[in-house]
DNA sequence: ACTCTTACGATTGTATGCAATGTAAGAGAT
DNA sequence: ATCTCTTACATTGCATACAATCGTAAGAGT
């Protein structure tokens, strides 16, 4: 699934695995802002390592998109334009549909029974009025609803593709500027994207999931509707 | 006086960035083999350098997805399984249709005369029945031809990852297995691709695509299975 | 005041030594 | 013979020293 950080037992990783975690956490908490560099010394002195894993953190980090590398000057926090923002809602609204799709062949019982709980502790969340806390934990929710869909793909390069371009987002992404009515209308869509599922209907489930992000976008960006693109037969 | 970007494309490149396109190219040419585990100091013997940037290089490549890292044990050539090509596939039939879809309303004049151009090179090669280099030279117009009409997406992400999940694919592909009327056809597909997208229109260009991608997947496929086990020497 | 040169400091790039870890072969016991 | 434990070896992981390079600012010359 996610191949770059050697995967293992959250205790006994290695150096190169913890730095890694510990600037991606920086770069989402906001401690590295954009175009701000990332000294390889500063990095090595906090976490009490030697240069040698955090280059190599930084190259990985490189490679995923967190970080652009210029020779012989550093690696920087990437920024964030508009057009990044356009890209990655256009990948979405291609990629997201054909996972429900593929995961609607694939799915088992377990699954879906894991989805229709998280499906479930979202909607009570919405039912009673949203402090920062529980944006927070209805984002987390969200994510993972999401993240488990993607897997049921049965896609690995789907998935880590899908992965690495949502995470990449998920930064500036929450619930903030959602209404009542639009966090409900998102509710809707989570379960009927379950019951399409449910019933192996995949035009159905994918045509729902567009909805959801069309729907998502409005509130997110100001959208240019001539760039959608038609869907497939 | 200088506003070009400082990225590698000069001849002065870093050891890393050396190492990194070597190896590459050896697994390119079959010199590392699928499991085999690329070792730090044979590399680095090898090509004169340290195996600082040759670590460096494996990580890169790792996060590419031309290697897979076992901590601890080394980085090892990607194995090709059935589910490899068919997750490819996958991810082909939806993401290059989008990205001529999307060329539709980017694309200049100059890159759809270079289009076209990369066409009629292929078609001449067609018309005469075709040698080793010829297949080689065919094969490398048509990779240039997709890439190019990828870029025409203006669509970064899309680019980058269209271009790996292809280099990745690209490895085991060749026209050997093509007759004269799949050849032919194939050309068709570019040259009405490239009339659709003169045209603007979209769905037109994306199905031609669909269809020249599920052409190609039935040629492919019947090769996979007859050459699927293990290779001489 | 302006431009070009140059020296300096900061930072990345590379080499090398040592520690940690995994693999496999072999000795000893059952 | 088979199993387990030990041990030696090959390889990666990490730390440190040194070299190469870039950006900047001071200074000479015009």
């Amino acid at each position: 699934m996610n191949p770059t950080p050697p995967l293992e037992a959250s205790g006994a990783r290695t150096a190169t695995a913890q730095v890694h975690e510990a600037i991606k956490q920086r770069i989402l908490d906001g401690v590295y802002r954009p175009l701000e560099f990332v000294r390889e010394a500063a990095v090595a002195r906090e976490l009490e390592v030697s240069r040698t894993p955090v280059r190599e953190a930084l190259r990985e980090l490189v490679s995923e998109g967190w970080l652009e590398a210029i020779p012989h000057q550093g690696a920087r926090v990437a920024e964030w334009t508009e057009k990044d923002a356009r890209e990655v809602f256009e990948l979405r609204l291609v990629l997201e549909p054909m996972a429900v799709g593929l995961a609607c062949r694939h799915i088992d019982a377990d699954t879906l029974a894991h989805l229709d709980d998280l499906a479930s502790r979202m909607e009570t969340l919405t039912e009673s009025p949203l402090d920062g806390a529980g944006h927070s934990e209805l984002a987390s929710l969200n994510h993972e609803f999401h993240r488990l869909l993607i897997q049921a793909s049965d896609n690995q390069r789907l998935a880590q593709i899908l992965e690495s371009v949502v995470r990449t987002s998920i930064i500036r992404r929450n619930f903030a500027s959602y209404d009542r009515s639009a966090l409900k209308r998102s509710m809707q869509h989570h379960r009927e994207m379950l019951i399409a599922i449910g019933a192996g209907n995949a035009a159905w489930a994918e045509n729902v999931m567009r909805a959801h992000l069309l729907a998502a976008r409005v509130l997110h960006v100001t959208v240019d509707t001539s760039t959608a693109t038609s869907s497939p037969p």
